[in-house]
DNA sequence: ACATTTTTGCTTGACTTTGCGCAAAACTAT
DNA sequence: ATAGTTTTGCGCAAAGTCAAGCAAAAATGT
């Protein structure tokens, strides 16, 4: 069996990408050729940025980066940029002495992110964003309950009992739907129960939410339109705004 | 088999970062090379700040590098194989319908891998034990209260009010330090304080202790030897055996 | 078919990595 | 402290790896 030179580097490429790295003599064996013909190779692969070249082989070009997430992030996908900049604009509200609630989820986890501010205090449900606050090196507080499978948000009574002392100046919380009639929506009960507290004990709530999450309802109401400020990037229909403040960041 | 030097350290990152910590003759023995490249391996890696070197070994980054702590967590990884067989007992002594709370800490977290009753309830003041505990399906509860920086434990007021409902018919807590006069004993205060009141609320608490942590004492004694049965691997001195209950579990 | 260009494989000298021995340094226990 | 053990860093020789040069083989163009 004879291999062209760009079916060669191929069959290098897939090996590297699937194994993570390889060494000059299994490459020379595995595509049946000499150790000089794959180092000629890998030099190119390197010149082009497909691999990284090391002493006896090469490695993937990623081979240092992500591996151990949590799988709250996987889903993080959708209107992501959108999210990016919700959150960026969220982070720069927090000022000093700032007690702020941020709710479970995937677009408040964006936020963590980007907040920067080490003189306010950050209270959670959400496991995964409790781990995010403190490994920034920020003042974290966890509420305690039960745990929720799937989105790692602690729930329940007890969570609730916790928030009841607790007085926020700024709540950032998620939602799955905006709509004029039914308010916030959520599917869950349990995680509706948690953000209509939340949301009772913090001065000033806020609503993080893209523009696909307008004119949804959810089988759970957790506040009214009126209750919560809305940051979002785009806003499909003006009627929303009579009914709250809302804020447009661009992207 | 020839591995690649970026394989080695990946390896031995790998390693280090799942259990700890590592020493120098481990890793040449799991990795079939010498000491001496191993030894240049770890300076390589703890030049790159993705590790930290100890006399013996290394230990992973984001561990308590809190000062005194560097030589005990370097035992923590020596142990690795005694605290499993210690951690797959204390799990088979989990029955249905068990109330159970889970300390923070490196013991106890390793006791989370063998847990597989799923009628059994948990409660852990550990941000990574109460992850662990719901991806395996179980029902989990977190302590609220204030986190601590790099160990993820939930300690503070608020940790100690919520424990004082909680009536626990199992509690399997780590040590520092087990001592005849002294106790056991922790170098951390905060952690202490929550480890008391969760062992005054146990109907059965355990300590789950490697061998090498008798006859040592840290900072603050958080319970009397009279208070827990010990499950260890092994017991260096007879006398602690008639102060309280003891396990010892074979490798 | 023949000359030209490209690719391949081998050799060579330079360079890197590895494993071992040993003296110095670090840790332990008394 | 002091003696005994373990660990460490360093030099060095052996083994492994590399890029460059060169000639044979293969591909390409006329």
């Amino acid at each position: 069996m004879k291999l062209l030179t760009q079916e060669r580097y191929q069959s290098i490429l897939s090996i590297i990408n699937e194994r993570n790295a390889a060494t000059v003599a299994e490459l020379a064996q595995m595509l049946n050729t000499s150790e000089s013909t794959i180092r000629r190779d890998l030099t190119a692969l390197d010149e082009m940025g497909k691999i990284k070249k090391v002493y006896g082989g090469a490695t993937s070009i990623s081979q240092n980066s992500g591996s151990f997430e949590d799988n709250v992030s996987l889903r993080e996908g959708l209107m992501f940029e959108e999210k990016t900049e919700i959150a960026r604009y969220c982070a720069s509200m927090i000022n000093d002495s700032d007690f702020v609630y941020i709710d479970a989820g995937t677009t408040t986890s964006r936020l963590i992110d980007f907040i920067d501010n080490q003189n306010a205090t950050y209270v959670t449900n959400g496991i995964a964003h409790a781990r995010k606050l403190i490994q920034k090196g920020l003042t974290a507080y966890v509420l305690g309950g039960k745990l929720k499978p799937l989105t790692e948000a602690v729930v329940g009574t007890e969570a609730i009992a916790n928030l009841h002392n607790l007085n926020f100046s700024k709540a950032f919380m998620g939602t799955n739907g905006i709509d004029l009639k039914s308010g916030f929506t959520t599917p869950d009960i349990e995680e509706a129960s948690v953000k209509e507290v939340a949301i009772k004990t913090s001065y000033m709530p806020f609503i993080l939410a893209d523009h696909t999450k307008f004119r949804r309802v959810f089988s759970v109401t957790f506040a009214q339109l009126r209750q919560c400020c809305i940051i979002t990037d785009a806003l499909p229909d003006s009627k929303f705004s009579s009914e709250t403040v809302i804020k447009e960041v661009k992207i």
